[in-house]
DNA sequence: GCTCCAGATCGACCGTCATCTATATACAAG
DNA sequence: CTTGTATATAGATGACGGTCGATCTGGAGC
């Protein structure tokens, strides 16, 4: 014999009944979300974006002395934020005598422009 | 009378003599800045960037019923990731009933972008 | 050798963040 | 009104991040 019975919220969505269309998997993007994320958080301080920013406009190295006294900040404070810039791969930098210079690297940022099109 | 006198770096750099080209002050785009860091911060943890990619791919608004079981994340977790993400202007969400949907808000992304390029 | 200078690193302080559990809110259904 | 369900909020905790002063490194010049 059969039962009409009321089915549950529970038992509706087992049954596959659902609130909205389902969603494509993220995971293949893990590691590019990771890439992307670690790349945002080298760009999550307003300092750093000024560096990248005169690094991006002057188009050529810049010196560390011309890059300090932009920043109403200590010499080992814009050196940090320098630091987690290069580790990010978005600048490079190399040494000549006494002095620093830094630049933008190509590519690492692009790859973020292009994710968020 | 003259003196020939060899100057030391201290003079030379008081007398103009400088390490690289003089670099454009970044005073003005300090708001700008601080925006990009903003946005930049909210897409600094590799969940949101998916949380992100997830709700771009679906062109249209998503319910969080839908995303929660995407990560090996608790609710809250998973709450609080989309309020970062609301907050920054980058989604937005309504609800109806008991359901919560999420969507992304075009033209903020669009100004990191922008920027990046 | 010694001294000076530019820049990097260290160590400490303190605020922010990601995560959890527990609880609250708000709606739906009986 | 009571129960269940979806989401949000609160509070706690451990990790991370920005900043500084102090110190280290290594090249330049005496």
């Amino acid at each position: 014999m059969t039962v009409d019975l009321e089915l549950s919220p529970k038992t509706k969505r087992a049954a596959g009944e659902r609130c909205c269309e389902p969603v494509v998997y993220p995971d293949v993007q893990r590691e590019q979300a990771v890439r992307m994320a670690s790349v945002a958080r080298a760009l999550a301080d307003p300092v750093r974006v000024q560096l990248v920013d005169v690094l991006r406009r002057h188009a050529g190295r810049v010196c560390v002395c011309e890059l300090v006294p932009l920043f109403d900040l200590s010499q080992p404070t814009v050196s940090h934020h320098l630091k987690v810039l290069r580790e990010a791969g978005i600048v490079g930098s190399e040494r000549q005598g006494l002095w620093a210079y830094y630049f933008v690297m190509p590519g690492v940022l692009g790859e973020l422009a292009a994710w968020l099109r």
